[in-house]
DNA sequence: GTCTATACGACGATAGAC
DNA sequence: GTCTATCGTCGTATAGAC
């Protein structure tokens, strides 16, 4: 079959679906050729930095999806209560119930090198932001909102690890329903 | 020099710390080795299943130091409150505040084979059940008990994934402070 | 129980044809 | 822009001396 290309978004969703299954260190060249359906010498045409040049491009493309798509209901208007459930009901079509992980955990470990660390904070970033102009909408003070913003973020992560060791995925179920709580700080239902 | 050898508690304790800073696929046995200063060959005569067996092994001990050590606050007497904040600061110390990674995150991704992966598993599900115990003395009922010590221990590994990623290690100590208020069920403060 | 030495496949990365 | 072929290194794992 004469060369059929791999488109970048194609190849993007590729690399992401491998990095959050088997982590950086974890996927290989080997793993990567076959996972994109491209020989090596061909991934170092697209990215001559190698693995870690193609970490940088994950994290920076998903980064871009959630501050343009994921978090995007944030930006609307409409009841703030429902904003952030339309981005609960984005973040667990993401992490599909808490059967998939997170880029933050998953690239966090390894030898990223300095470009892809940098996008990985900045997506990090960018999500914590968000929640934070979120709390802030809802009354939190400047000294509070980010505390809570990191924390419902953490709260996620925190779920997606215990779902992957335990093999119960309820535990992050429980974290999109907790997250308008954790967020604008309603009591405990 | 002649063989100066290491004692099986060295050697545990080292190839934890290695584990928790490089994770299981990003330690290989040359690090291993520089790490625990044996030999590659030495290391295949305390361990014949490899890296496997050196993460199955870590992953024991970890689980039993949480068990007998680290958990042990809850099983004595006292007020529950000062037992969990017990714990609190022994989660604090083994943590470093946030700098140390926890190993149910760093050896539930890769190849760790099927003895290491029940380790893991059991020494999760000892530490979700220490919690569990504590949450019913406090008055939870069965179907809430559970949910709330996996929430108490998400709470946790998140806020570690957080730190690692942002460098920001506040959210660490917040999860820590937060830790009896999410277990006995305290209304925020 | 540790060591030196080595097997050999997989690793990241490159060269050069098409 | 993709491919086949290859480089040198490092990976896990063993053999056998002491």
């Amino acid at each position: 079959m004469p060369p059929l290309t791999v488109t970048d978004s194609q190849l993007i969703a590729r690399l992401t679906d491998l990095f959050r299954r088997q982590g950086y260190d974890g996927a290989s060249l080997g793993d990567i050729a076959m996972a994109t359906k491209l020989q090596k010498s061909s991934l170092y045409h697209r990215f001559p930095g190698g693995k870690q040049q193609m970490a940088a491009a994950v994290a920076d493309a998903t980064g871009e999806f959630f501050a343009t798509s994921l978090l995007a209901p944030l930006a609307t208007d409409g009841p703030l209560e429902e904003r952030i459930r339309a981005v609960g009901r984005n973040l667990d079509a993401f992490y599909e119930s808490g059967a998939r992980n997170c880029l933050l955990d998953m690239l966090s470990v390894g030898e990223l090198g300095p470009e892809a660390s940098a996008k990985l904070r900045a997506a990090a970033a960018g999500w914590i932001d968000a929640f934070t102009a979120a709390a802030r909408e809802a009354g939190a003070d400047t000294a509070t909102a980010t505390p809570r913003a990191q924390d419902a973020v953490a709260a996620i992560e925190g779920a997606l690890v215990v779902a992957r060791v335990t093999g119960d995925k309820r535990p992050f179920s429980r974290a999109i329903e907790r997250l308008g709580d954790g967020l604008i700080g309603t009591p405990a239902r």
